[in-house]
DNA sequence: AAATTAATTTACGTATACATTAAAAAATTA
DNA sequence: TAATTTTTTAATGTATACGTAAATTAATTT
């Protein structure tokens, strides 16, 4: 049944180099975060597989992939359990990038950074100013998580790098739900130009503590929507 | 060759209920953990399914576990590699235990605790305590981890947990070689009973503070002897 | 001999067959 | 009928076969 050509037509797209494993691990993140396979839902194996148009086996390698990564469950004769995220589950999720990102800012404060380097912060900035003048939330989420994403790459630490990744994935599902229901995000660029400033600054400790008030705000305007509507799993 | 016999064979002392994947995840974890599979040293996977005495498959599934928990890194044609850690990889995570374990603190002070949930952190202090009049540094850095396991469950963000589990194996393998190169830990107890108090008061700023210092001087008495003494590479 | 090309080896990635065992269904008993 | 046991089903866990492609070796050419 799934021979040399239908392999070829399960992988499509952007999938060249990569293995059917890494494709599946790719594929399934992406269907779990635009809520397409929702979360609390079961899948068996043969069904992602079938979907996927693969064998089994290298659907359950992604499983287990996206299992240490947290974002299934693997249950035994239950299929691939989507996880769900309640507001606790984010309020967890949101004090640990807090944490790294107030750590990172600190970090990038005590390093020797040019310009140069900030380039892509400053443009994630501009984004966000246009994209708000556009009433555009989408791509202002989008810049916005660059920016974030910026402030970690600049703290140096590899680490932090990898545990932000698989939260912002996480976050993103619940941020999508909210973006249209929190306030105008206006005050959010005024903060990211201090923190990036007290970077230039060299200033570790204003860095940090501008970045957390930041997160912190963040944090309880998403919490606070996602209980004010009734969003107990996401 | 594997048939059912040599499976069993395979599956030795804890392991119960365990599939061979987990089995294989807990052995080689241990093997890395223990310097019995030295870190830079690459293995087929074939090899290590001999060693543990089951197919190729479930070691897959293992090594690819222990790839998204940081531990091995597999690399297509020369096998899978076991990572080593340098000073600079330890210094990041000692500055992630750092930030989440202080927040535990925090967030465990703000808790409504009664006495007998901080049981098992008295435990670890008396513990350590003993161990140290008995010149016994394996039992005194294993009750300190224990103590440092204690105050992330205080925190009760279950995410910090398992980041806490992911580093402090890795961190692991660098403490044994330093454990008895280090000045005795003295001062140890005095902090970790000072931390306690601050949570029993509901002190979250206090119990942060000084947890944070803890960590911090740990951090640099160890990047220094690793240093100081050459270990390049862990 | 050095460089290039061809042949071979080998480890991996994947599919598939099969064993195992939990869950579901059916049959039996009280 | 309710509870218990037996049978059946089905999904997973594991082994294995095999195609593929990287790496190595051998062969060829210059």
């Amino acid at each position: 049944m799934a021979d040399a050509k239908t392999r070829e037509a399960g992988v499509k797209g952007s999938a060249k180099g990569k293995s059917n494993t890494q494709h599946a691990v790719s594929v399934l993140k992406s269907l779990i975060l635009e809520n397409r396979l929702s979360s609390g839902s079961n899948h068996l194996e043969s069904e992602l597989a079938e979907m996927l148009g693969m064998s089994r086996t290298p659907v359950r390698e992604a499983t287990l992939i996206l299992e240490a990564q947290g974002l299934v469950e693997v249950k035994p004769r239950h299929g691939v359990r989507i996880l769900s995220l309640s507001p606790e589950d984010m309020a967890e999720i949101y004090d640990i990038l807090t944490e790294l990102e107030s750590l990172s800012a600190e970090l990038a404060a005590g390093k020797d950074y040019v310009e140069a380097d900030f380039a892509t912060a400053e443009d994630a900035i501009r984004r966000m100013d246009e994209a708000l003048a556009n009433e555009d939330r989408e791509t202002w989420a989008v810049a916005d998580e660059l920016f974030h994403s910026e402030l970690v790459r600049l703290g140096g630490n590899r680490r932090i790098g990898n545990i932000f990744r698989t939260y912002s994935d996480q976050v993103r599902r619940a941020r999508n739900l909210t973006l249209n229901l929190r306030p105008k995000p206006t005050k959010s660029n005024d903060d990211h130009r201090r923190v990036l400033k007290a970077i230039r600054d060299g200033d570790s400790e204003r860095a940090r503590e501008i970045h957390r008030a930041h997160r912190v705000q963040a944090k309880e305007m998403l919490i606070g929507i996602l209980e004010q509507y009734g969003f107990h799993n996401v």
